[in-house]
DNA sequence: GAAAATAATTGATTTACGTCAAGTAGCTTG
DNA sequence: CAAGCTACTTGACGTAAATCAATTATTTTC
């Protein structure tokens, strides 16, 4: 794996310019680790690991003191994004499976850099904040009990995205059920239910809201 | 108001310390305005605003172009924050209710600053990493579908948080359920389920985890 | 363009949990 | 310590929505 390639699989970078990319791969550092090692725990420097090649598994140890699996790492993933930005998972540890390469990024280095070109800085800001918004407004989302006030939301929001009351839902049904916390089967009845209410036409993902103010009264129900 | 009042009650600005919150404050403008006139908008320069004196309006226009009032902003309640990290919700507006004064910060004074003291830029990102975090932590227990799941999430995470498996709840089952997403009947209901099934111990808000496997199986279901 | 796989719809049934209501326990206040 | 308040518990009931299952569309594949 190449130098450059390690940081831009990272979603934080991914807003980045092509020499704020630079600047950011040359703190990579790489290794090579034998099986069983531990590259990231309480005992290590904090620092985001990418995994170039071979597997690698993060674990925490639960309250009462066992290793509780979390995930296994393959190639291209990574941990520790966190690290970067100065907020810890103490009880964190990445553990190799097999020999393996992986790459670095320390935060200490990286505060520095951030130091240097605060360009950098304030996008991670920017995307940050976008995250935070987009969060919340899922949290929102959840937070509404019932599924046809989700599913209300859920509609006017994609109206005013895309500006028009003419819309098409952009996933399967299957998807949109999982981000709606609900199943298919249901989202299917409710849309069934708001074109009998007079409040939408559908055919099929194809969707015209006819009652905006009926879905709005839905939604604050 | 004073100064330096103003950005001290905006969350972002509390984990800086006094010689940074200084630098803040010099960004910050006074103004009065007359009932009616809109201090934020699509065609005003990306601010921060915060009531002082009187009060405002917060509304966005809905896709079909009508007014949808948000919320009333009373002194000492502030809207912008994230324009400071340029991200726009374009269809905001705040409009005064009454002749009031505010205090702002604009977008560019504030993007300048950051590139002037990147250490508060840090510090803006860590606190804005640590709400992700949590976010992204409330997000997951949300989506578990059952009660039981959520609770049990929430135990075995305050027993690691206080190290212990003796642990107290604390806060209100009814401040408890909101965050649970349910109601106070219910929480009291599957607490004593869990101790029927020898998972806990309970003694009122006094709980003990006697089988963090079973809760960890309950969580996993 | 037929066959196969995947998606969506619709119906029947079950269930988790919210709501309503009544009672109990534990604090607070005078 | 009585009176009152609030938090919690427990029960009975209703309901939204999940699950199971079967049918019908739609897309994909060869």
């Amino acid at each position: 794996m190449a130098e450059h390639v390690c940081a831009e699989i990272v979603p934080i970078f991914q807003q980045l310019n092509h020499d704020e990319l630079l600047k950011v791969s040359d703190l990579v550092k790489h290794h090579h680790v034998s099986k069983g090692e531990v590259i990231l725990s309480p005992d290590t420097p904090s620092q985001l690991v990418i995994i170039a090649q071979g597997a690698a598994k993060t674990y925490q140890l639960s309250a009462n003191g066992k290793e509780q699996l979390l995930r296994v790492l393959d190639a291209g993933n990574f941990e520790g994004e966190k690290n970067l930005f100065g907020v810890g998972n103490d009880e964190l540890y990445v553990e190799m499976l097999k020999n393996s390469t992986y790459c670095s990024i320390e935060t200490k280095d990286f505060q520095q850099l951030l130091g240097t070109y605060p360009s950098i800085a304030l996008k991670l800001l920017k995307s940050n904040a976008e995250k935070i918004d987009s969060l919340e407004k899922q949290n929102q989302l959840l937070n509404h009990d019932l599924v046809e006030q989700r599913l209300a939301t859920y509609l006017l929001d994609l109206a005013k995205t895309n500006g028009s009351y003419q819309l098409t839902l952009p996933m399967k049904l299957k998807e949109l059920a999982s981000f709606l916390g609900t199943t298919p089967e249901t989202i299917s009845r409710k849309l069934k239910l708001f074109g009998q209410e007079n409040l939408i036409k559908q055919n099929r993902h194809d969707i015209e809201i006819t009652s905006p103010d009926g879905l709005s009264k839905i939604k604050d129900a």
